[in-house]
DNA sequence: GTCTATAATCAGATAGAC
DNA sequence: GTCTATCTGATTATAGAC
């Protein structure tokens, strides 16, 4: 069987908001991308704002529960283990090649970066994002919640900014590197996060002087 | 002597660009916010495609200028004495208190996420990014060139996420950080950034096995 | 430099036929 | 569920007056 035609509908629009942002889509462009009458999708999703949040719901819900599945396995883990759980089934959705995943992730980094769509982000996203910090801390337990918090916030900025591919890296490289090549990307960041949220830690106890010297 | 009206149409265009996007804004928008006739925005920047470079490009020149001179003030520095050099100019210019500063961190994060960007934001920071790939690989002889773009990209990644001041953290941390307190958010940074760097260049030697086994 | 007027197009949302 | 037609208002860009 086809899919639906609001299966369809949600296909498109997450494919375009992607691509150009909520502003830069319109009703009708998510219609005709979708093959599909202007008044189905009004009739489906009311408004845009409609339209725009169940495209992100509707993955978020399959990426949680699939990450509160593997953080449920851990016993103990390292930092190390913990964001490899953590980025492992969004890296698995990439990787298989799917455009509707791919889309979202250039969407997730819209999401994230607008503070319009905050409400929206900390709804889809909130819970998960408490039990990271929550295991940051029995992971690190000489790590203070603000900077948990804080370290957790720096993670999301690196793993958006990769799963987007934007192609940032492949230019700074020459080509060395590709933005499209995310498995590969996974590793490194597990480590670089991983060490990034152990140097948060350290220094409350050791190095508290701040570095910058705050003249304003 | 009020700023001319050129001025205000770029000050206007960038407060307005960084709250909803480029198609988000109109050019009526932007006339009305500048307290101009619309003609008057079409007559010095022709289409809205150059006013959103013109109000990229602006401030870069004057933040790629500042970096350079701290930059090149730099004799044999460690990764920490890098970074701080690359985040001090922004964060003194955000931490001033300047609405246009704070305004175009904002808009910096929708340019570095937005695949339309890619040739403005590499002509608008490519030769500062080059150079500060540079300094990393003199700062950690062991470091890749391809790891030393990929530390790079991630602390852009972590950057715009802290200068756009989305909320998200304060959120997170029931409110005990603040996004808006930028300037102690730049000693964390510093920390894990680094921290994350020198882990990229470790792993190349010791642990080049993959810690996710790839199946896809 | 500055602004008014307008052309040509497109927006979101709704009403109602099938 | 599906689609056509339409209302109302906003959009970019231009032409031309001052």
């Amino acid at each position: 069987m086809n899919r639906s035609k609001k299966d369809r509908i949600l296909d498109a629009a997450e494919q375009l908001f992607s691509e150009r942002g909520f502003d830069g889509v319109s009703m009708r462009n998510v219609a005709d991308t979708a093959e599909v009458g202007l008044g189905l999708v009004t009739y489906h999703f009311t408004t845009k704002d409609v339209l725009f949040e169940d495209v992100v719901t509707r993955r978020a819900e399959v990426l949680n529960s699939e990450r509160r599945k593997l953080l449920s396995e851990l016993d103990n883990p390292s930092l190390e283990e913990l964001l490899e759980a953590f980025f492992e089934p969004y890296r698995r959705f990439i990787a298989s090649g799917s455009k509707g995943w791919r889309a979202y992730a250039r969407l997730h980094a819209i999401l994230t970066q607008d503070s319009r769509w905050t409400d929206l982000a900390a709804r889809s996203f909130g819970a998960v994002a408490l039990e990271m910090v929550e295991r940051i801390m029995m992971a690190e337990p000489a790590i203070s919640r603000g900077e948990a918090v804080r370290g957790y916030v720096h993670v999301i900025g690196i793993m958006v900014s990769v799963f987007a591919e934007t192609g940032l890296i492949d230019r700074f490289s020459d080509g060395a590197i590709s933005s499209r090549d995310v498995a590969t990307s996974i590793s490194p960041m597990v480590r670089f996060g991983a060490a990034g949220i152990r140097a948060l830690a350290i220094s409350e106890t050791a190095a508290s002087a701040p570095l910058v010297t705050l003249n304003s």
